[in-house]
DNA sequence: ACATCAATGTTGGCAGTGTATACATAGATG
DNA sequence: CATCTATGTATACACTGCCAACATTGATGT
């Protein structure tokens, strides 16, 4: 029976319809704060359908943070791509793509790094390999930098882990308040961001 | 009436008992999973008898979060005592100090700055007033590298936000697990530290 | 010494949660 | 058109956070 008429026993899309509604209520009340019940009535769905699509909450958490890492890679990918050729300017708008995304979806970027993935429970590979595409393509970004000489000769995995730290770090401290009032704008952001970059890049000692 | 001869009808120091007995569980089954009632048999209770020390499951994670907070600054002050009239190397062992304390307790960690705190629920003053307390021995630190000429005459909120974002970032990434492999023994972790902050200091740049 | 009180503990209950099991429906396939 | 399988529902259970009512006891003032 049609709960109305119109509507269809069968739901059609309802794993694209969690995901984007999980999304929602993460947003709205933390990573931690919503319930597959809730959700499921969001969806309009009986409270177990979700268990069609996913193999338990965790799951679904999971596959929310390899929609987070995909779109991850792509930005900063994109942001890579713009400035082809100039490695110390890809390596700056890489960075500031990477806080700025995590300024945009403070709760869906800790949810990806936070923990709140039981890693034991669920495979994870996807989860490792999608984090590992963003890590790559800034090795690459690093690499040929080095190349062209602009980048010092030290070993590429040291200087990618650095400005992965350096940026990573400056995101997870936004999206956890922990610089409120300094960050929380998209033009601080992007200023900070910049301007931190470059103090990875020339160093802070005196010469 | 006793549960058991011997055992008082007050417990006698439940609060303490309770955050230690919480740390415990955290440790073992990650900030997102445990329950008070779990916590309140471990620690031989009722199950709301919690609730006459915390307000409620947030307050007490926000107690745990604090201690957190607090050996932070301990541990990180009294590694920078260590070198005291050497700024560079200070800011090297407070580095490495800050990432060995997350992991030693990345659960803890990832508690103090992943979300799983509510904010607004919470008074968290006394949250942000421990965590400015470790960034402000941050900033005295570099002020001083300043003035004796080791540091570049930079603003030097910018470059106490720097450092302590490479430092975090490493941090948040070994305790979130994106370093398995690369760095989960504590030599490994001393030894990128150092590296990481040698790097930030001297720059990626060619010269 | 004793009554009183506030702090601290217990019991019982409620709505809400994740998830297992059994059943229902309907789109796809022969 | 019969059948199968993917997808959805109904029901049930143990567990959760938290509230309200009651119990115990160490501390306090007289």
């Amino acid at each position: 029976m049609n709960k109305r008429s119109g509507e269809t026993y069968h739901h059609g899309n309802l794993h694209d319809t969690l995901i984007a509604a999980a999304i929602e209520l993460i947003r709205e009340k933390g990573p931690n704060a919503f319930s597959l019940r809730e959700l499921a009535k969001k969806a309009g769905v009986s409270h177990t359908a979700p268990y069609r699509h996913f193999k338990d909450k965790n799951a679904l958490l999971a596959a929310i943070a390899e929609t987070g890492f995909k779109t991850l890679t792509e930005r900063t990918r994109n942001a890579a791509m713009q400035f082809e050729g100039n490695p110390k300017q890809q390596l700056i708008e890489t960075g500031i793509a990477y806080v700025e995304l995590a300024l945009d979806n403070p709760e869906i970027t800790q949810l990806m790094f936070g923990g709140f993935i039981d890693t034991e429970k669920c495979p994870k590979e996807n989860l490792d390999s999608e984090a590992d595409n963003a890590f790559q393509g800034l090795v690459n970004l690093i690499e040929s930098g080095k190349q062209s000489g602009v980048f010092r000769n030290e070993e590429t995995e040291l200087l990618a882990l650095a400005t992965w730290s350096m940026v990573h770090g400056l995101a997870m401290l936004i999206t956890g308040g922990q610089l409120c009032g300094i960050a929380d704008e998209q033009d601080q952001v992007r200023n900070l961001s910049e301007k931190v970059e470059c103090l990875l890049m020339e160093g802070i000692l005196v010469r």
